[in-house]
DNA sequence: GTTTTTGCACTGACCAGTCAGTTCAAATTC
DNA sequence: GAATTTGAACTGACTGGTCAGTGCAAAAAC
């Protein structure tokens, strides 16, 4: 009989399989970088024979790009899930950004290894899936953009915000402090971290109150 | 990087050489990760024989190291000077934090690929060089957590704010938005960028004017 | 005449990708 | 319902290529 798969529910062999094979490499990949981690470790750390991984994906990189995918849309089906929350409950275009930047902090909390190995390959060049890399970098950081044109649009923010470059800056705030949480600073809580960007985000470091 | 023939007296030959490895192994791991280039690309692009490397440094990872040490070194100096300049001309402390985001990206203007890498790989574990790089990693951050202590002591900040998660916070702001400037909006100017990141700081963006 | 660089052949480890063969649960047949 | 067939999923030994690092005699630079 055909697998079918089911479109969303992936209860087959094959779709645990993968799934565990996802898990394997984006740890070794985010440790040891994509060239420095071998096709038999993901297999050996994924209980699995070096063929399956064949047999399941074309190759290295292409395990890896599917792994990069996967990630992401995980990532930014969480930070829109936020905004709409926060639309939906009345809040203000500030409260949607904050209430973003703490999703962005409960993803890096559940899956540090990601990000690190994101933040790792998003600037380099030349690299085989520098285009999938774009395509979805540009996907997380267009909901950032959509909630800051709104504000403006509200007249809540500036009129003379750049929009995408504050995005760039809000996005970079969140990733480096919290994996520098997660790398240097473990004991702290997700509040504090949180708090602190609030802080920052909202001006209520200098300036004014 | 750069010539640096008169900065600390290493005029030799010698210097000379290994000053051309620096440069070419900086572009060509910044484009490729470390395990993916190979140290015949590097004698290569430095014009050099492949004995030549093995003459000037113990191994490949020694020349990465001190590639390391050598490009945060010349980094902190310019975030350390700026620092200083602003204070001397009697500036405020949001002025020397001002001045530092500027000198933070006039350095990315200068040395992207350094910065590339860098960021490529501050967040692994269970690399040869990790210890090197947290010593490096601290030395940035502490000339802008010293700016922040004393800010806070001078009553300019919020006693409330989280010392080292804002610095953090603040270096990711520049961090990111310089590499994403000089990855995907190469044609902006370096005074956009700056004037975006000036407004966050400020919080000119949101809450306050 | 000492230091540095060159050129190049060589080695041994390592690794991405292949492929002939195995496993086993479900489907089919009798 | 026992015997047989099917095929997707998986296995792991093997191959062909790559690369870090070595060794050394001769040339060049200083």
């Amino acid at each position: 009989m055909e697998s079918s798969s089911a479109a969303s529910g992936g209860s087959t062999r094959r779709e645990a399989t993968r799934q565990k094979l996802y898990e394997a490499a984006v740890t070794l990949i985010a440790e040891q970088g994509f060239s420095a981690t071998t096709v038999d470790e993901i297999a050996e750390r994924a209980g699995v024979a070096k063929g399956t991984v064949y047999y399941n994906f074309a190759s290295k990189s292409v395990l890896f790009e599917e792994l990069l995918r996967h990630g992401v849309g995980l990532l930014t089906a969480s930070l829109r899930e936020a905004a709409e929350r926060t639309e939906r409950e009345g809040g203000s275009k500030v409260d949607a950004l904050d209430a973003m930047i703490r999703a962005g902090l409960v993803f890096i909390d559940r899956y540090p290894a990601f990000t690190q190995l994101y933040v790792a390959e998003l600037w380099r060049t030349n690299r085989t899936w520098q285009s999938t890399l774009m395509v979805v970098r540009q996907q997380a950081v267009a909901v950032v953009e959509d909630v800051l044109r709104d504000g403006v649009a509200a007249g809540e923010f500036s009129e003379e915000i750049d929009i995408s470059l504050t995005a760039s800056a809000l996005v970079g705030m969140v990733l480096v402090a919290a994996l520098d949480w997660k790398s240097f600073q473990a004991e702290r809580s997700l509040d504090d971290v949180h708090a602190a960007l609030s802080r920052l985000l909202q001006g209520r470091v200098s300036g004014c109150r």
